[in-house]
DNA sequence: CACATTGTGTAGCGGTTGCTACATAGCGCG
DNA sequence: CGCGCTATGTAGCAACCGCTACACAATGTG
């Protein structure tokens, strides 16, 4: 279920497609689950829970670099097409968080808090400025790649 | 209909609520555009049309200014409550953009367009990574406000 | 062995979706 | 006046939505 809501998105994410990508029934998906949001839930924290993996792996946790090299180092991972599922869904979890539904908005702010954690742990310099600035710059590279200037994400990712 | 679109969002948007919005019936929308999708796409358009217009209202044409000073002016409008839905709208199109959909990859990389022209116009530097670094940030603020996550946003806004 | 719990298939409910068929009212124009 | 075009209401289609009722099999447990 996790790969079928990354390929196909929260909003293709339905009981009789999910079930079907899970080999059974949206019968069976409401027995184990007690309705479409809780199945959601489980979905989605499972694919955060990928994702914290995926980055851990690209940046051992006791190495600490400036913002611009942690920058390129996590744009070298998040900016792939391997991680574009992820951030495809990243994208439309935000989005939906954006009109504070549940429980797309706890999930949404859990996943960011995480990043938030990460690249503080990450980053020399202990001042949160310099983390909302890393993080800012970084979704804002998303953002730009999600709607089609990738080269005004790759030229903020190696600038200063 | 954008009022609608405005507050209901993308995904709510379906011909029937639309067309009581309009004040008129389904049948009378799909008279006038070929479908949903050409509906959406003037409503959009129709939006975008606003938002570039509160743009021009906040900053007269001919103002230059460094990108720190240009930041707090555009984040000291697209950053308030009354802002907000057009905020919102504009992550959820950029959300299904990202899946190449039309006709919304097209009109959120025409919207972007405009933005950059926008952004790179008021910079009183030529250089086109200091408007991709502004815009980048810019974004990610929108990005982190909508997670829920406005306090690392406004320290962005105020950092160098 | 009897019975309770757990799991599963089938079928279907009321509602919504985008879209269409059909009839017809109003109005301009020759 | 009569014809044709534009506009609009009514009704409905097939597909899908989340979810549920019901029957029943398997399994474990006293």
């Amino acid at each position: 279920m996790a790969d079928h809501l990354l390929r196909e998105g929260l909003a293709s994410a339905t009981l009789r497609p999910l079930a079907a990508a899970a080999g059974t029934s949206d019968r069976m998906l409401l027995y184990y689950f007690a309705d479409r949001e809780e199945l959601l839930a489980a979905t989605l924290e499972a694919i955060a829970v990928r994702l914290t993996g995926v980055l851990d792996a690209a940046l051992a946790a006791d190495i600490r670099l400036n913002p611009k090299a942690l920058l390129e180092k996590v744009w070298s991972t998040v900016g792939t097409i391997e991680a574009q599922p992820y951030m495809r869904l990243w994208l439309e979890l935000a989005a939906v968080a954006a009109r504070q539904r549940e429980p797309e908005t706890r999930i949404a702010r859990a996943i960011m808090d995480g990043f938030v954690a990460w690249v503080s742990a990450h980053l020399d310099d202990p001042d949160p400025t310099a983390a909302a600035l890393v993080l800012a710059r970084l979704e804002g590279m998303l953002f730009l790649d999600a709607v089609g200037r990738r080269d005004l994400a790759d030229l903020a990712a190696s600038a200063v």
